[in-house]
DNA sequence: GTATGCTTTCGGC
DNA sequence: TTACGGCCGAAAGCATAC
């Protein structure tokens, strides 16, 4: 089953604070340029209503909610892990194998708990429910199924305080009418080209011929699209690991072309960085950056490394020269920029040993 | 041709 | 110079290798 709390960050704010309940409720990223400089992050049901929605400039979301007595909170993102911890614990608990995925959702393996019985699977989906509400005040939506693709479309179908339950004979219908976007792995680019194939729902997508899905989208492509129209999926619930990347972005005070101010911050972020990667004994290959524009456009570049390393030193001369070679290409004035580090090895114990037997056969 | 890896952009929350 | 976050993983495009 997948488990995915509902408007996770205002929902956490309401449990808070119990008395702007009933109100638009709007979590925000202030940027700190101005006022109202920044966007919103999350949004309460009630305020969705008036057509508030994450990714929104702040002052487009203030607009809407005028004369609406709306609570405007800026994130803090500590309160928010703190009480995620809270719930995957209660998750955890319930479930014979889990896997979390961001901070809000995870997936809950029960299958040798309750025996396959999808009866028994909703009996404890609710008990689950229950014990969310009771003991941390606190809504989810939940999505069963025989795997993790349609437990995940399952979640999706009813929003908040969903419980939906897809037994093995009823997966064909319920996907069947689902447009191909829904899948995971099918974005803008793909939804087209299956367009031009007459594919528009998943149901379709089933009924094509796989050879044909092979010859256009490549062999491993295909055969998930075709499994996954007939909703095979065979990928466990498993603990995930350390994260992927590790990233820091920030809004300069104003825009810039200036490289020492650029710079400036981005050994700011590199600092951050370090200290999260040394925290988790990482070592990274891969270091990229992210400059967003005055017009909002977006530019990254990113350099592969030799070796993975861990060195601050390196981080910073990395993200120079790629800010460097960025600003070459480009003329327009910088707003935001981002520093990110990826392709992580954890530091073991014999690379050590190798860096040792080096030093000392050199001595 | 297909697989794989690297780079850049997109999109959800 | 006055109207837009921060972070993550997925998607897509391309280069290279077999």
């Amino acid at each position: 089953m997948l488990v995915d709390l509902d408007y996770f960050f205002a929902q956490a704010e309401e449990v808070r604070n119990p008395t702007i309940q009933g109100k638009p409720v709007v979590v925000c990223v202030y940027s700190g340029r101005s006022e109202d400089s920044g966007a919103v992050s999350t949004a309460n049901y009630i305020a969705r209503k008036y057509g508030v929605k994450s990714g929104m400039p702040i002052f487009q979301a203030k607009k809407k909610l005028e004369n609406a007595d709306a609570v405007f909170l800026p994130v803090d993102y500590t309160f928010y892990e703190k009480t995620s911890a809270k719930v995957m614990n209660i998750l955890r608990n319930h479930a014979d194998s889990f896997e979390q995925v961001g901070i809000d959702e995870a997936y809950l393996g029960v299958s040798q708990k309750t025996g396959g019985d999808f009866e028994k699977t909703k009996d404890l989906v609710q008990r689950i429910k229950d014990e969310l509400k009771t003991q941390l005040k606190l809504t989810c939506s939940a999505g069963v199924g025989p795997n993790k693709l349609i437990a995940k479309i399952a979640a999706d179908t009813q929003k908040p305080d969903g419980l939906t339950v897809i037994k093995p004979e009823q997966v064909e219908a319920f996907l069947a009418s689902l447009p191909v976007s829904r899948l995971i792995g099918v974005g803008a680019k793909t939804k087209e080209k299956m367009q031009a194939l007459g594919i528009n729902t998943v149901g379709e997508l089933a009924k094509y011929d796989v050879q044909k899905l092979i010859a256009v989208f490549g062999k491993a492509l295909g055969a998930y699209f075709h499994n996954a129209a007939l909703g095979l999926d065979d990928e466990p619930v498993q603990e995930r690991g350390e994260a992927e990347s590790i990233s820091r972005i920030s809004t300069l005070k104003q825009n810039t072309r200036d490289s020492s101010l650029i710079l400036e911050k981005a050994n700011q972020l590199c600092d951050e960085i370090h200290a999260t990667v040394m925290q988790q004994r990482l070592a990274f290959k891969t270091v990229g950056i992210i400059a967003i524009m005055a017009d909002l456009s977006m530019h990254t570049r990113s350099k592969t490394l030799e070796n993975a390393v861990n060195e601050l030193e390196i981080m910073k001369k990395t993200a120079k020269e790629l800010f460097e070679k960025l600003l070459i290409e480009t003329e327009l004035e910088v707003r935001r920029i981002g520093v990110k580090v990826s392709n992580f090895t954890k530091e073991q114990e014999s690379q050590k040993q190798l860096t040792s037997f080096f030093d000392s056969s050199h001595t």
